[in-house]
DNA sequence: TGTACATCAGTGAACGCGCGTTCACTGATGTAC
DNA sequence: TGTACATCAGTGAACGCGCGTTCACTGATGTAC
């Protein structure tokens, strides 16, 4: 359903993506700190204030790449989880597909990656539009472990490893919000490994792995396997 | 051995420190990026100029606080592991004792944290000078590892879910490089496991587990339990 | 189909600000004889 | 113990730069009658 645009509104939404695309572009080559309105106004030949035509502010376009690149990212694992779908039968294997994804979207857009997983940006707080797009990618993972539920495929933790009571709660509460059949203990153990793949991505990107891991795919693959193995995928 | 020093070189050193300081203390209010000569300065009661006495520049600033960032992650990760010496026995609770020393560094130095284990700041490079001070934490639950290899009690993956060639040269190399004694597959996996320990407490800080996880002292112990599993302590 | 008016994109100048770094200098502290 | 000289910390002015944001404006595009 391509609605039709006037004129004035095609050009008002190409030069707005322009606007965006060329903050991208900046914030590869100097980083989020220093994304500066004039150099963005500059590089495409317009004076700065024209900027104000579009975003109310330097804040304003910082939250637009933001929620852009959580959508990015989690676009990226959706696709993977289709893709994967043929193998519906191994869920390690969707798993893997999709961890796979979240990584190689890390590299190829390692500022937009910083951007949403780095460090937070001094002085900038991120509206809580943000935790949609956000949630996105997770909850690609989170998708395969309720197949897996499903198809009674899912290994939860044995009674006396399972988490305490308190986090339990916690991991019910996401269920329940995310609208996800999932045992408790099984979400509790998908949020740490979820947090723990961004573990291995962020080193990697962040250059915690140089001189450390040289075989990046391999180590990865492997790491993420074992990660399967904690959310009770293998 | 403190040694004896003349009064200009015991004031250049005081100076120094209270140059740092100051620069931690903006690094907390502002960021890495907007780390500023001239704020510190003022902040001080100097001139701009007379900084240029004390470090070269601003990145040599920069690299003074990474470097001691460093140090005191790694102070505190050994500071653990030896009070956990009385329980020699037990390496998963070492484990632990050191792992809840990384996130507690972590939650009280948020900025230096964010410093060395956030998005690299741009533009700047760190220099090897930093990898020495960077390993000390790893090193710290290396040594667990090695000890509980030393008295048999380190569970090594099955060959089916050890970690492939490749992967294994680079952790033979690490070992060496390290000069501990510890099979290539552990070393892989506790590689693994110390990437994935700094996702836990990176997306503690930096905001990914708000509204998703409140229980976070629980829930970082029993994840960290998990990943002491992963390494073969437990 | 044509005209009057409203909307909106983009301009250019200006505001006040902070930054890193250089340089010639002053004056105090240390050192050699 | 005293003096001449060297070292060094800190000053203050200046360089050239970039930034976000505001404002009154021009002129083109759209809309209502």
């Amino acid at each position: 359903m391509t609605k039709i645009q006037g004129a004035r509104e095609r050009a008002r939404g190409e030069i707005t993506t322009a606007i965006k695309d060329e903050a991208r572009r900046q914030l590869a080559a100097q980083g989020a700190a220093k994304l500066s309105l004039r150099a963005v106004a500059r590089e495409l030949g317009m004076v700065s204030s024209a900027l104000y035509r579009y975003f109310p502010g330097r804040d304003d376009l910082l939250t637009a790449l933001i929620t852009d690149s959580y959508d990015a990212l989690g676009a990226a694992a959706e696709a993977a989880l289709e893709q994967s779908a043929a193998q519906a039968d191994s869920h390690l294997a969707r798993w893997q597909a999709v961890c796979r994804a979240v990584r190689a979207w890390a590299l190829s857009h390692p500022h937009e990656y910083a951007l949403i997983y780095g460090s937070p940006v001094p002085g900038y707080a991120a509206p809580e539009t943000t935790t949609g797009p956000a949630a996105r990618a997770a909850l690609a993972l989170i998708t395969i472990a309720a197949d897996a539920n499903a198809a009674g495929a899912l290994r939860l933790p044995a009674p006396a490893d399972a988490a305490p009571g308190p986090v339990l709660e916690d991991a019910r509460d996401l269920t329940q919000r995310l609208g996800v059949e999932l045992p408790a203990p099984a979400m509790a153990e998908l949020a740490a490994a979820w947090a723990q793949l961004f573990g291995l991505v962020s080193f990697e990107l962040f250059g915690q792995f140089e001189r450390v891991i040289d075989e990046r795919d391999a180590f990865f693959d492997h790491a993420v396997t074992g990660l399967a193995r904690g959310a009770g995928l293998a």
